[in-house]
DNA sequence: CCGGTACCTACTGATATAAGTAATAGACAATAT
DNA sequence: GTATTGTCTACCGACAATATCAGTAGGTACTGG
């Protein structure tokens, strides 16, 4: 059976959305589907299963599960004037909608662990899970943190991605898509970034036909080849526009603990040279590194030029590093006034 | 209830109550011919006027000097002007003293280039000037003359030579070695060419030495005796009269300049005391009563036998006085070892021995002695105190050095691990470093090229030595250095960060330290200069020059006007940080984590980095692990700010807004928050003298002599030694241990859990260690103090209420602090005195709802109670620990103790401080402003028998409102309602005052339920339902109280929202809406204007050399922040009434001879003064709130305010809208664009300007013309038509800002609290 | 000799940073449509 | 000119975000008329 799938014109009389953008347009669905070709890892329908966060007007959900009939397709939502419609909508028919925050790290236990309403086969990190996709529209600029720990579960391999390298399929800000897709040496470079290098390949499969697009490198736009989209096929659109991720997990084998510390400290001195940059990893440490790093080329790299395999090597050096500072007392406990 | 009176007929009869007592007085008209204005409040001012109100708020009401006082882009121009007067000045003074005189006088010409500075200009040139003549740079008369006269004629045409000038000329002139004729010749000429006389010339006392004025009186005869300023006139005479005859002439050792001279030996000197006879008076005394003395008084360290005295003349004159007292032996040899000589005795910082004054002075016997000791100590003090002041960084470092040098002797094989020993090599490491730079600094800043090609990189670095450079050179080397240390040892762990402190902090601090470190040099600098001649010594000559460096030093620090802009503190800071980091290094020792072999090594001591908080970067200055551990163990009293620790001499007494306080160190009388506005009030009223009872009340506070209380610290010492948590104390804290982090793959949930546990445990953890830090600065201060008279200057906040200028230890802090404190001066008992004390420790022990006679009885029922705690604290129960405040109840314990040990304990010298506090002080001035009697009642201005309760009345109704709706069948209300205490209540009833939201307070009833209830969720939701119950309960109880409070409000907002006429279009800039920029200006009872100094933040960053830093800029002109000032307005106006009687009753007190001290709303004297006391403050409440403040208030603000505008919202449909419709097209095609509200405001703006023309032609257009505003001053009742709703159909008008009506006052009577027992108790 | 222009520097303002948003609800201000 | 979104949230003492880049203003050197 196929699900209805509501027009934009229907769509376009809601009043609340939350800060959140959704495409709205049936055909660049289809077309942008057809680009992802998601049939070549998710072949047996029969046990595909997929988790919609944040499905909102749901009129992507629809047109997935019209199309490729997964075995089981399960929406979270938890924004009141959603949900209202979701229910009454999806009340009779293969959809399943789950009243929860996809915000609360709770709401993935109860789904899976507690309620089973939701179970997803665990498999091996040599291939992208080809029995569990999922999709999320993430697109309120307000909740990129969100977006960001998601990113890091991927690394962490826990929450969904703890069933293997789960596909995920994101809206999010184009300006943060900017931030994740940013390559060495560009001026966007930062620590998100080189999240995204170390533990996924991200392709950018469409956006929002604004400014921003300049503010990709090329060699992204080149590489990807993304799917522009009309302002008008995404309500609300104003300047900041919406892109759509795809998210492949790798395997890595990184020590996280360091890892987290080196690149987090370094990007904040990101045009510094490393030789100057790396002074503040702690006491005496540049010369320490000035010692063990011998190539100078590297030395006057500033921090956003690094790849993330200089990271890694970084990080190896400052784990053998014997006055290492305390990592974990890596922050500041803001003053707390509670007298009575 | 009814309220038969209201507002207006309560004026009548206040009015009437005053027409009866202030016989002849003329001015009285009925109240209903009262109109606005000024006029008005002198009628009101009545007799509370003569504080100073009156006087004040017509000053402060005189526009043109605040800079908001005026249409916004020259406000702008001027704060950015200031603040480039305020940079040049700064430089140019850092450049004359570090004798950059080109570079001084290429600033001077900047400074000539800003207009609106060219009247003051003057001042700068003599500034330069007189540091010209005193460098030397001057070689001739004539030379100088030449000078003067380019400068003036072709430099510098606009600017005028005055007095001062002059003074100058003659110093050189003077100075010059020149013939005598020559000198002669020229000095004539400069005194004819005097602006305002001769003596306006000599009046310079600052440029002028003694020696001058003794050669132009003498050699010269060119001037008369009474033509020498008053302060040095004495000096002078004396060296005529006395003339070269004198045979007294010893030269004075200077104790900043002390290595000149070698001390004389100790044989000759004692001779020399032997020479110098008691007072006859004592004399007579002496020999009969050594035995009388109780107890031996023991001396504070036994050793130093070995040194021998080497005091000057001066100081064996204090030893031979005190000798000459009734002293027992053991006294005796004391003071005659004891080494008098300041500089080496500033305090027992170290374990050096001192004499514990204070027990000396209580054994003595009679009043005479006692003076006369006290006037040998004070004069001794004096010394110390300016030793103290200027030299205590330089001891700091000889402790280090000794250190050193002591390991190395004995060999120590641990002389790595000790602290000092690493801090004496970082010292040494440093100053090199420093001395360097200061070179490159000085090779910039004169200008010189470089010897050699330079790289970019040193181009850039010259290029910001520019910045700092001048500044870097002021203070001697060696005392950066330690300052430097000292302040990042000083502010470890602080700011949140876990082993070290916020970069931004710390460069300012070092910058800061080292600005004051500046000052109190170049005080001492050129008083040495002034006084350097003056070299007879006898005692009484000594005490003229006292007198007269005293007089000088106010001079100058008056006259001082620059301080650094913080952005170059943060620079040289971060010079000097720099540095450090780069010398200081601690040796280590770690496993490697390959190898797993122990390793060695060395890394700088701090470190630079940056930490992140929710995603904002912080710089970070971490200091390393291996020296937290030994900081802290360390006693740190070092690193507290010599300059501002406790005073060992009376403040000098606050006369001028910037004058009072410490000898060498500037302090304000306000602490403005970076409010020039303020300050612009401020030194209006203060230069027309209208504050004066200010000042005496401060004076007051800061005359109130102090001593350790010996017996408590003992007790203190030793728990604080025993390492272990004690009472409020934590104890000493190994390390940080946290949480091990939970696998990776765990669920995020665990993560954050992990993540919030471990933040919970370090700040647990450098909480305790803050407060252990913060308790061990009060203990060492304490220990440096033992046995020793001081004082604690006090300055105010911004509201006026007064605190002590010195931190850590002072009577504000908390129970710790006061338990240490007691006045010096002791005091009878007698049979009041004994019961007040009764009361005192039953008030600690939180026994103080009870009626008087109750409180004593409970005092004595523990009197056993009371011998146990006094006599060994630490042993048995503790019964004294059990008490509210137990630190003070043991101090309270000792004396009861002791007073009882006496035949009769009525006969005991108390030195213990009796509190007097007020209940809930800030209702009680919300119920005398409100009149109405239940809230009266509850707060004790009424009189009772008992004292009343407010939090369980409070609590009483909230349960008797519960019970209703219980029996409602109301659910919520069933649960609650016999969980009611006073607890539950205490702190919203008492924040309520603040003005404390809905929301916050249920969160602080839900921290007191969640002591109930363990489901959270149901604890907050019951917090929420309860919250409204108890804001009703103390609406209804205090309902006059929350009218006022209300109006004060709605005052604050729509002073906050209203605008001035003459606002520009520049504020205009978003849209219709123009930044508000009047914040509300006030003036207390006392005649001090307060200014909200709440405006929006405008922060830039500064370039350092170690990171950028976040700093405010006070020159900048913002809008002001509406919501805070409304917040802020009510508790804040309270506060400024409280601050008021407080004063009033300090003054008052100090009148009658009483010690008098306070914290804000708790006043303390000795027992047996407490009634005394007590009367006082009442009467001044009365007399602060028989004129009715309010209506007073109403009425400055409506002359401040005057001709302010508000928008409003009405009715499009309305008869007005139509109106101002048209008026405002008209407009449009006048303008030939469509109108703004600016050009309406433009409009309104020329007619209030011919409306105030003196020609009455422009007075009659003014009538005659029609403006949005003036149509609306027609409307009678226009708060009718406003509307509250934004819409389509409201229209957006202006009109003029307009104050809502005074809420009715209740007939509660004031004057009836006169006989109100537990008004205060 | 003058004005114009290219080029450089200094300064200002904007933006991103990290990554649970601690609890709660209603007023008020700011911003975008 | 309105609708939505964002920001507070008890006063004072009190104590603070920073690196980097784009854009612009202002100054200087050079060149052409």
């Amino acid at each position: 059976m196929s699900l209805p799938v509501r027009s934009l014109k229907e769509l376009s009389k809601i009043k609340h959305w939350y800060g959140f953008k959704y495409l709205l347009n049936p055909e660049v669905h289809q077309a942008i589907f057809d680009k992802l070709r998601l049939e070549d890892t998710y072949r047996d329908t029969t046990k595909f299963k997929v988790l919609d966060l944040y499905p909102g007007p749901s009129q992507q959900s629809a047109i997935f599960y019209n199309r490729f009939k997964p075995q089981q397709y399960v929406l979270m939502e938890s924004r009141a004037d959603f949900l209202t419609q979701l229910k009454k909508e999806y009340s009779n028919s293969p959809i399943d909608v789950i009243e929860k925050d996809p915000y609360d790290w709770s709401s993935y236990v109860d789904l899976i662990d507690q309620s089973k309403k939701l179970q997803v086969e665990k498999q091996s990190l040599d291939h992208i899970n080809d029995s569990f996709l999922t999709i999320g529209n993430l697109t309120n600029p307000a909740h990129e943190g969100l977006l960001m720990q998601w990113y890091s579960c991927i690394g962490n391999r826990n929450w969904l991605q703890r069933f293997g390298r789960v596909k995920m399929l994101l809206w999010v800000p184009t300006s943060s898509a900017v931030k994740l897709l940013a390559r060495p040496g560009s001026i966007s470079r930062s620590k998100c970034s080189v999240v995204r290098e170390a533990f996924t390949e991200t392709n950018l499969v469409a956006l929002s036909d604004t400014e921003e697009v300049k503010l990709f490198d090329d060699s992204v736009i080149t590489a990807n080849n993304p799917i522009i989209i009309s302002d008008t096929d995404i309500w609300q659109i104003r300047d900041k526009g919406i892109s759509l991720l795809e998210i492949n997990p790798t395997a890595h084998h990184i020590d996280l603990d360091n890892w987290e510390y080196v690149t987090k400290h370094l990007l904040i001195l990101k045009g510094t040279p490393l030789i100057d940059a790396l002074e503040s990893l702690g006491h005496g440490a540049k010369d320490y590194f000035k010692d063990k790093i011998t190539n100078q080329d590297l030395l006057n790299k500033s921090p956003n030029k690094l790849t993330n395999e200089e990271f890694i090597y970084l990080t190896d050096l400052f784990a053998k590093w014997p006055f290492k500072p305390d990592i974990f007392m890596d922050f500041v406990d803001i003053y707390q006034d509670d007298s009575f | 209830m009814l309220r038969p009176f209201t507002r207006s007929t309560c004026r009548v009869a206040a009015i009437q109550r005053r027409f009866i007592s202030s016989k002849g007085s003329k001015l009285l008209k009925p109240a209903t011919e009262l109109h606005t204005s000024l006029a008005s409040n002198q009628a009101l001012a009545g007799v509370n006027g003569g504080l100073g109100f009156l006087k004040s708020s017509q000053v402060s009401m005189s526009p043109g000097f605040d800079p908001y006082d005026m249409s916004h882009a020259s406000a702008v121009k001027s704060m950015t002007q200031s603040r480039d007067v305020m940079q040049l000045w700064s430089l140019l003074e850092a450049c004359l003293y570090s004798k950059y005189m080109n570079r001084a006088f290429a600033i001077l010409q900047s400074l000539y280039m800003v207009s609106s500075h060219r009247p003051y200009f003057i001042d700068d040139y003599n500034m330069y000037l007189a540091s010209y003549v005193q460098n030397g740079f001057a070689h001739s008369i004539a030379d100088l003359d030449r000078k003067l006269s380019t400068d003036l004629q072709e430099k510098f045409p606009a600017c005028e030579y005055d007095d001062k000038t002059l003074a100058i000329m003659i110093h050189n002139a003077l100075r010059s070695g020149e013939s005598s004729d020559t000198v002669g010749n020229s000095i004539h000429t400069y005194l004819r060419m005097n602006m305002k006389g001769v003596k306006s010339i000599m009046s310079h006392v600052d440029i002028l030495t003694v020696s001058d004025y003794k050669a132009l009186l003498e050699e010269f005869d060119v001037i008369k005796v009474y033509e020498v300023p008053e302060t040095v006139r004495s000096l002078v005479e004396k060296e005529v009269t006395q003339g070269a005859t004198d045979t007294e002439l010893v030269v004075e050792s200077d104790h900043s300049i002390s290595t000149e001279q070698e001390p004389t030996s100790a044989s000759t000197e004692s001779q020399l005391a032997e020479s110098i006879k008691p007072r006859s008076a004592l004399e007579s005394t002496n020999s009969e009563s050594w035995l009388s003395l109780d107890e031996t008084v023991k001396p504070l360290e036994k050793d130093a036998a070995k040194l021998t005295a080497v005091d000057t003349l001066g100081m064996r004159v204090v030893r031979h006085t005190l000798l000459g007292l009734n002293l027992n032996e053991q006294q005796r040899q004391n003071i005659a070892q004891f080494h008098f000589k300041a500089d080496e005795n500033l305090l027992n910082l170290d374990q050096k021995k001192s004499i514990d004054f204070f027990e000396v002075y209580r054994s003595l016997k009679s009043d005479a002695e006692r003076s006369e000791f006290e006037k040998s100590l004070d004069q001794f003090n004096q010394e110390r105190q300016r030793a103290l002041e200027s030299r205590a960084t330089d001891a700091a470092k000889e402790r280090w050095k000794h250190d050193f040098e002591e390991a190395r002797a004995r060999g120590d094989i641990s002389i790595e691990k000790r602290l000092n020993v690493k801090l004496w090599k970082w010292y040494n490491a440093m100053l090199p470093l420093l001395k360097e730079e200061v070179k490159f600094c000085s090779e910039v800043m004169s200008g010189k090229p470089p010897s050699r090609r330079l790289s970019s990189g040193e181009i850039k670095q010259n290029k910001t030595r520019q910045d700092y450079g001048a500044y870097l050179s002021l203070v001697d080397p060696e005392k950066m250095c330690v300052i430097t240390i000292l302040e990042l040892l000083k502010l470890n762990s602080t700011g949140g960060v876990i082993e070290g402190m916020r970069t931004a902090r710390a460069v300012i601090a070092v910058g800061k330290a080292i600005e004051m470190e500046f000052r109190s040099e170049q005080l001492l600098k050129s008083e040495l200069q002034i006084f350097k001649d003056v070299n007879r010594k006898s005692h009484e000559f000594k005490k003229y020059v006292q007198r007269a460096k005293n007089s000088f030093r106010s001079i100058k620090i008056e006259e001082s006007k620059v301080v650094w802009p913080q952005a170059a503190r943060a620079k040289i800071g971060s010079i000097m940080i720099s540095m450090l980091i780069h010398v200081a290094k601690v040796d280590l020792e770690g496993i490697d984590p390959v190898t797993k072999q122990k390793v060695h090594g060395e890394a700088p001591a701090f470190s630079h980095g940056y930490q992140y908080h929710n995603g904002s970067k912080l710089g970070v200055l971490k200091i390393h692990r291996s020296l937290i551990h030994q900081l802290n163990g360390e006693r740190l009293v070092a690193s507290v700010q010599p300059q501002l620790l406790p005073m060992l001499v009376k403040p000098r007494p606050w006369k001028s807004w910037n004058s009072g306080g410490y000898y060498y160190t500037q302090s304000s009388l306000i602490r403005s928050k970076d409010s020039p506005e303020q300050m612009a009030y401020l030194k209006a009223v203060s230069n027309a003298g209208a504050i004066d009872t200010v000042y005496q009340g401060l004076n007051v506070l800061g005359e109130t002599a102090w001593t350790v209380n010996r017996r408590v610290f003992d007790v203190m010492s030793e728990v604080w030694n025993s390492g272990k948590d004690f009472l409020e104390i934590p104890g000493i804290q190994e390390k940080l241990d946290l949480l091990p982090a939970p696998p990776r793959e765990s669920d995020p949930s665990v993560h954050r859990e992990w993540k919030l546990k471990n933040k919970e445990i370090a700040n647990k953890f450098s909480s305790n260690r803050s407060v252990r830090c913060d308790s061990n600065y009060k203990l060492e201060i304490a220990r440096a103090f033992l046995g020793e008279k001081f004082y604690f200057p006090h300055n105010l906040d911004f509201r006026g209420r007064a605190y002590p200028l010195s931190p850590h230890f002072n009577h504000l802090g908390n129970d710790m602090s006061r338990g240490l404190l007691i006045f010096w001066k002791g005091k009878r008992l007698g049979p009041r005195g004994l019961k007040w004390l009764k009361v005192h420790l039953s008030n600690l022990f939180g026994f103080d709802k009870a009626p008087l006679a109750d409180r004593i009885a409970y005092a004595e029922a523990h009197l056993k109670d009371v011998k146990r705690s006094a006599e060994d604290p630490l042993a048995g129960d503790g019964w004294w620990m059990k008490a509210d405040k137990p630190w003070q109840a043991l101090a309270t314990c000792i004396e009861i103790n002791e007073a009882y040990k006496l035949p009769n304990p009525e006969d005991f010298i108390s030195h213990q401080p009796v509190h007097q506090d007020g209940t809930c002080n800030g209702l009680q001035h919300y119920a005398a402003l409100g009149g109405d009697i239940e809230g009266a009642t509850q707060v004790n201005l009424v009189p009772n028998d008992r004292p009343q309760d407010v939090y369980a009345h409070v609590a009483k109704l909230v349960q008797a409102r519960l019970e209703a709706a219980a029996a409602k069948g109301d659910e919520q209300a069933e649960t609650l309602k016999d969980k009611i205490t006073r607890k539950v209540v205490k702190q919203t009833v008492m924040t309520n005052v603040y003005g404390v939201t809905y929301v916050g307070a249920t969160f602080q009833i839900e921290k007191q339920l969640s002591h109930i209830f363990d489901d959270r969720t149901y604890s907050l939701e019951l917090s929420k339902y309860l919250t409204k119950h108890v804001f009703a309960a103390v609406r209804e109880l205090f309902h006059g109280a929350h009218l006022i409070q209300d109006w004060l409000g709605e005052c604050a907002k729509r002073i906050s929202k209203s605008i001035r006429l003459d606002v520009d279009e520049k504020s205009f800039k978003n849209g219709n809406k123009p930044d508000f920029m009047s914040s509300v200006i006030w003036t207390t009872p006392l005649g001090l204007p307060i200014v909200q100094p709440y405006r929006e933040a405008s922060k830039k960053q500064v370039t350092t050399n170690l990171q950028t830093v976040f700093i405010s800029d006070p020159f900048s002109v913002n809008p002001v922040n509406a919501r805070r000032q409304k917040a802020g307005f009510p508790p804040n106006f309270i506060h400024s009434l409280d601050a008021s009687h407080m004063l009033l009753s300090a003054a008052a007190c100090g009148e009658e001879g009483l010690d008098f001290a306070s914290v804000h709303d708790s006043y303390w004297t000795h027992a047996c003064d407490v009634d005394q006391m007590n009367s006082c403050l009442r009467e001044q409440f009365i007399k602060l709130h028989e004129v009715d403040l309010i209506e007073r208030l109403k009425n400055e603000f409506d002359e401040r305010y005057k001709n302010y505008v508000q928008i409003a919202k009405i009715d499009k449909q309305s008869e007005l809208a139509k109106k101002i419709i048209a008026i405002r097209s008209n407009l449009s095609v006048k303008l030939g664009k469509p109108a703004t509200l600016a050009d309406e405001i433009y409009m309104e703006k020329r007619r209030t300007q011919l409306l105030e023309s003196e020609d009455p032609e422009e007075q009659e257009i003014g009538r005659n013309m029609e403006t949005t505003v003036s149509v609306t001053e027609l409307i009678d009742n226009l708060e009718e038509l406003e509307v509250k709703k934004t819409g389509t159909t409201t229209l957006m008008i202006l009109v003029p800002m307009r104050l809502p009506q005074i809420p009715p006052k209740g007939n509660f009577d004031v004057q009836d609290l006169r006989n109100s027992k537990y008004f205060f108790s």
